[in-house]
DNA sequence: TGAACATTTAAACATTTATTTAATTGTTTG
DNA sequence: CAAACAATTAAATAAATGTTTAAATGTTCA
């Protein structure tokens, strides 16, 4: 990694933190996870599939959704890996991923729906 | 909250799911917290401020970008209350705000940065 | 006060993105 | 096979977003 000159001296503490900050590729690539959970109606079909499998018609309606509308957040979900999809006869049934980032995304979701809603 | 009749009975489960299922507009708050993290730019930015206070030109430099386009990052971070700033002199120093917010914030990112970047 | 420096703002631009409507693919069953 | 149903895809549109260049604001100090 190539050594960045500060423009301006304010001591050494920011030397050890360049050291540590994470390549441009990567934070692109975190960004990305984070990006898929950034609108609120995904974040709404996300936050119901980690609670239950269910098929598109019965998404989009509890979401209030157009069925297109739908399909193309699914797909982003479940091109990311985030969430898996089987299909039953005439009907695909969407669910949660079982994977170690799949939790951890709705980990981060849970907490974060607790701290932006505070008990009022 | 108005029921909502789903096209395909697949049984009551979702029925109690949607008890709990936040509304839109609280999806819609939320996922404006992850919005702030899901640019490449925005979320390493964030992350430096996390472990040091730096100025704009400091920043700017660390990030190999532009000043104006630094500044508007960190306007965003800024206005959404997860950074903070003072001014010393000429230049305007930032650093993670100091509450609940941003620590869940930082700690969400610590997290994804792990689990996006498994040993190799 | 005026020159130099640090930061922010404004305008312009190219991209991306969420949604709608319409058409298409895939599956079941009469 | 044909009709009905479920889901996806395609095209079109409006809105949001990140970055650049240029101008403006704020601060220090000679």
């Amino acid at each position: 990694m190539a050594q960045i000159t500060m423009p301006h001296d304010h001591g050494q503490e920011i030397d050890k933190v360049l050291e540590k900050l994470p390549a441009q590729e990567e934070c692109v690539q975190v960004a990305e996870i984070f990006k898929l959970i950034s609108d609120g109606s995904r974040l709404r079909i996300l936050w119901l599939l980690c609670h239950c499998e269910e098929c598109v018609s019965n998404i989009a309606a509890a979401m209030e959704m157009s069925d297109p509308a739908v399909s193309h957040h699914l797909k982003i979900l479940r091109q990311s890996g985030l969430i898996v999809s089987r299909r039953d006869g005439k009907e695909v049934y969407y669910k949660l991923a079982d994977t170690a980032q799949a939790q951890l995304v709705h980990r981060a979701c849970e907490e974060m729906f607790q701290i932006s809603c505070p008990l009022e």
